[in-house]
DNA sequence: TCTTTCTCTTAACCTACATTATTGGCTACC
DNA sequence: GGTAGCCAATAATGTAGGTTAAGAGAAAGA
């Protein structure tokens, strides 16, 4: 009975990872020993600003968001994480030193996580795990580039436009003001945008 | 003599692979082996738009930068890769589908190319490379999340300052308007910050 | 050498977006 | 049932940065 409710909790995961690689039973079974569940409530903090993230974080149900806040107290969201991503501060990851971004939870979120030192280590008993990491390290940078020259090249309502085509089960859940701290403009001009552009075109 | 000059050429790149593995000089042969030298003249194109990026390009001399031209005609450069550096639209290199950039050359510059369907092989051949691939994608991935969050939270007068900080040696090789599509500006604007700003504070 | 082309600068004007402030609706919680 | 917080909407005013245009050097090229 409990095997078989971890093997569904793990099941999004195990999928995620077998579109990659293949692992033998008893290689998941050893992956899976070093995962852990957690459950994080809406609103509640998986890291803050100085924290070390030590975990690798995915997400199974719910939402969660990464965002840092600048000097002057405005917040920019820099991803949100829908079941089936990976989420978390990389520079703190790779160097173990403390991050400077927020993670909080969208929704009631649960999530499995995985110590970045187990993860070193199981590049090492399970060397497959380390070409999965590789993949994903690379789509995730690619995705980044991409943003990257979107940001550079768009204006607000084609961010939001790029946002909604991307995202539409988010736009459902999100309010404006997260919706403006993603695409980078005040909650004010959102609305602004949302209201008054349509009915003049 | 040939293998002395050869040496020399993969000489940067072997020592920033050394950095994260140490490979036999047998591996190190074998992976060199599958390594082509080429220099790119001042403003010759190493990619265009539509073309598909087959080779992961190392830079072991001059510069290359990496930009995308907008529907409305304008550059955004994305990289500037200086000796050490590599460089590539990651989007293509991955999918092996036309990509979206261009990348040409800011001076006469070496690289150090690997045929990406050769590196996959040589993951096989090799394990440790992956382990070294995947660091660097990770590494890579930080940089850009880094490179959103200030580009969300910062002013251009900032991010100008932030640009000089992190490569002074580029500022005295580029011409303002490749700063200014590197920071996000219009090279009017970066003229009259550089300008005009300094006199009244 | 004489164009031709490119970069930098300046300046007047323009606009996308920010700031501040006020409103009313909604939910939550004593 | 009041009041405390959030969020969306609206509006007046402000500003960072864009646009257009034009001229001066510097560099490239023939």
């Amino acid at each position: 009975m409990q095997s078989q409710r971890s093997e569904m909790a793990y099941d999004l995961l195990l999928k995620n990872i077998a579109m990659h690689i293949s692992l033998s039973p008893e290689e998941k079974d050893h992956f899976v020993s070093y995962l852990k569940i957690k459950k994080v409530r809406k609103k509640q903090f998986l890291y803050q600003e100085g924290d070390i993230h030590r975990h690798v974080v995915f997400v199974t149900e719910g939402c969660l968001r990464s965002y840092s806040i600048d000097p002057h107290g405005f917040e920019h969201i820099v991803q949100f994480a829908l079941p089936g991503w990976w989420i978390g501060d990389m520079h703190s990851l790779i160097s173990q030193q403390p991050g400077s971004m927020y993670i909080d939870a969208v929704d009631d979120t649960k999530i499995i996580m995985l110590l970045k030192s187990d993860l070193d280590q199981l590049y090492l008993t399970i060397p497959k795990l380390e070409h999965f990491f590789r993949i994903l390290a690379e789509n995730a940078f690619a995705a980044y580039q991409r943003r990257q020259i979107d940001n550079l090249s768009l204006s607000a309502k084609e961010r939001y436009e790029k946002f909604c085509s991307l995202y539409p089960s988010l736009i459902r859940c999100l309010s404006q003001k997260q919706v403006a701290a993603y695409i980078g403009v005040t909650p004010e001009f959102l609305s602004k945008m949302l209201n008054h552009t349509p009915l003049h075109k």
